[in-house]
DNA sequence: GGACAGTACATGCGCATGCATTCAATGCAA
DNA sequence: TTGCATTGAATGCATGCGCATGTACTGTCC
């Protein structure tokens, strides 16, 4: 029959489960919220903010996809393909690195900054709810 | 220009990075790990935990799609789907509840609860490493 | 210079997911 | 009993993901 854990295990599992619901409530509601408001996913929204704050740090600076590529948690491929989804959409430029010719340079286009200014907001209010409020349930948010 | 954050929003991004990063490391570990070596995804082991859990209970008992659905944080469908998987894997059964022939029971079969107490250890140790092990880094565990 | 390993990004492909829909069974009301 | 809203689960479809591969460029070693 089955062994049972450590109590060492037990509390990881625990641990993890917690984990788990906590990401699936706020990754469910930001999902939602986002993509419903302002055509966001989650991911494209984290993107979003690390063009603004790598942007913020140079004026007009401009990000390497490779100095972005280990800050979010996405196969290359997949950061690849989000970021051409981002241009269609008219939020980011790409460009040619001219050290590096291999590289690509991303640029936040007016159209990209307003819309992370304008999705920012409810993005807060979601994990306030979602993080903050406990140990949240299902994927349900007050929309408002 | 844009707004700052206020300090609690600060906390509550960060605090939602952390979570991310933690969740995107163990449970690419997981699945990385649980699929080369025992061809189950993370969801598909927490599903097999859920009925073992369940079983142990009653000895033979059998658990209802409707009641797994709440502690396993995948849609209907992709739940289903995956019940599918499992089944066609010979690790489940589907059954029709009797009682309300809408429903469907799942048992375990004894191949099913073989693997999962082979995968256990194999889990348990993958949930040490990347939460244990403080902040985890990338996709890389040891890998025995 | 030329061959070659390594890096940066894009793309083909299969798979798992979620949403919307569908189908079957139930419970309730008239 | 018939009619109808509700529930449990399966399925069509579109989408996003990761893996493997392809393409272009870089740097090194000869």
């Amino acid at each position: 029959m089955a062994e049972l854990d450590t109590p060492a295990e037990a509390g990881l599992v625990a641990q993890w489960r917690e984990l788990l619901a906590r990401h699936a409530t706020a990754a469910c509601a930001l999902d939602r919220e986002l993509g419903d408001r302002f055509g966001l996913g989650m991911s494209e929204f984290e993107v979003l903010e690390r063009l603004v704050e790598g942007c913020a740090a140079g004026g007009g600076h401009a990000l390497r996809v490779s100095e972005l590529a280990p800050t979010v948690h996405l196969s290359q491929s997949a950061l690849s393909r989000l970021i051409a989804r981002l241009e269609k959409a008219g939020l980011v430029t790409r460009a040619m690195c001219e050290s590096d010719r291999r590289g690509i340079v991303l640029t936040l286009t007016e159209a990209g900054r307003e819309r992370y200014e304008q999705a920012r907001p409810l993005h807060r209010e979601v994990l306030g709810l979602t993080l903050g409020g406990g140990p949240g349930k299902a994927c349900e948010v007050p929309s408002d």
